[in-house]
DNA sequence: ATGTCGGGTGTTACCCGA
């Protein structure tokens, strides 16, 4: 079974591109985030005709996050318990963010996660984002206190670097997001309740990158952040047989600024 | 000049988020 993950920026602007992608590398699951749609304005065309079913959660032009799969797309759940809803408590539907769907395929329970950005430092947004971490820590901790031989797989955008080698240039990143020591402790402890990062030791730093600035030639300068990862538990991380980034999917006009991430499980 | 993209709207010029 093949699984990816893939921050599109935009599924209505790259259905096609995302299709392709899928039958060259012949996935058999991809969980998609920062969709940018509701749900009734998703196509899914594309991705039917090639036999994948789709689930997707999008409130607004913001966020939103999906899974196709064409092994079994079953229990679809919106949200991990105990996530936290930016705009919760007042707000509507459009300043709700869709920022996590899980579902079954193929026997693993496939979460596509969109962590919040956090904007800045001393932005409410950013508490969210180290509260939204903790909230999932807790939860996928407690599945698998519940089941340790769960097939678990927590992909998706982080929005966390968690080593320095993880971007371009340290000196870049003081008083910034994505590096600092909460968010990266906040990473560490999902990490440490058994969840292991598969992609790593197939593509290891430093210059290995899955997100590019479009701004100031990032890319060409190779200039990026790892920040886009998949995680496993136990009994999933010892199926990983093969892991790439193709950067090829960051090259080009209409490209999405993140690479897909894939892995390859026995 | 953020050497840029997406989305949106009190739309053909700006706004927001990343």
């Amino acid at each position: 079974m093949r699984l990816a993950t893939w921050n599109v920026n935009s599924i209505r602007s790259r259905a096609d591109r995302v299709a392709a992608w899928l039958q060259r590398r012949d996935l058999d699951v991809l969980a998609l985030q920062e969709t940018k749609c509701r749900d009734d304005q998703f196509p899914e065309e594309p991705f039917r005709d090639l036999g994948y079913e789709v689930a997707h959660v999008g409130f607004s032009q913001w966020n939103g996050v999906a899974i196709l799969s064409r092994v079994g797309l079953d229990d679809v759940e919106v949200g991990f318990p105990g996530q936290p809803w930016w705009g919760a408590g007042g707000g509507d539907a459009a300043d709700t963010e869709a920022r996590a769907i899980g579902a079954t395929c193929g026997g693993v329970r496939v979460w596509s996660l969109y962590v919040p950005n956090g904007r800045t430092l001393t932005d409410p947004h950013y508490r969210y984002k180290l509260d939204w971490l903790g909230a999932l820590r807790e939860t996928a901790a407690g599945w698998l206190t519940a089941d340790p031989a769960a097939q678990i797989a927590l992909a998706g955008d982080w929005n966390i670097a968690p080593q320095d080698d993880d971007v371009w240039d340290m000196g870049v990143f003081t008083h910034s997001t994505h590096v600092s020591g909460p968010e990266r402790a906040a990473f560490r402890s999902v990490v440490e309740a058994g969840y292991s990062d598969v992609v790593r030791p197939f593509t290891p730093g430093p210059g290995v990158y899955t997100y590019w600035d479009y701004t100031k030639l990032r890319f060409p300068r190779r200039e990026g952040m790892r920040i886009d990862f998949v995680l496993g538990s136990p009994a999933l991380a010892r199926r990983v047989t093969a892991a790439l980034i193709d950067r090829e999917e960051r090259k080009g006009k209409g490209a999405s600024d993140h690479a897909p991430v894939a892995v390859a499980l026995s």
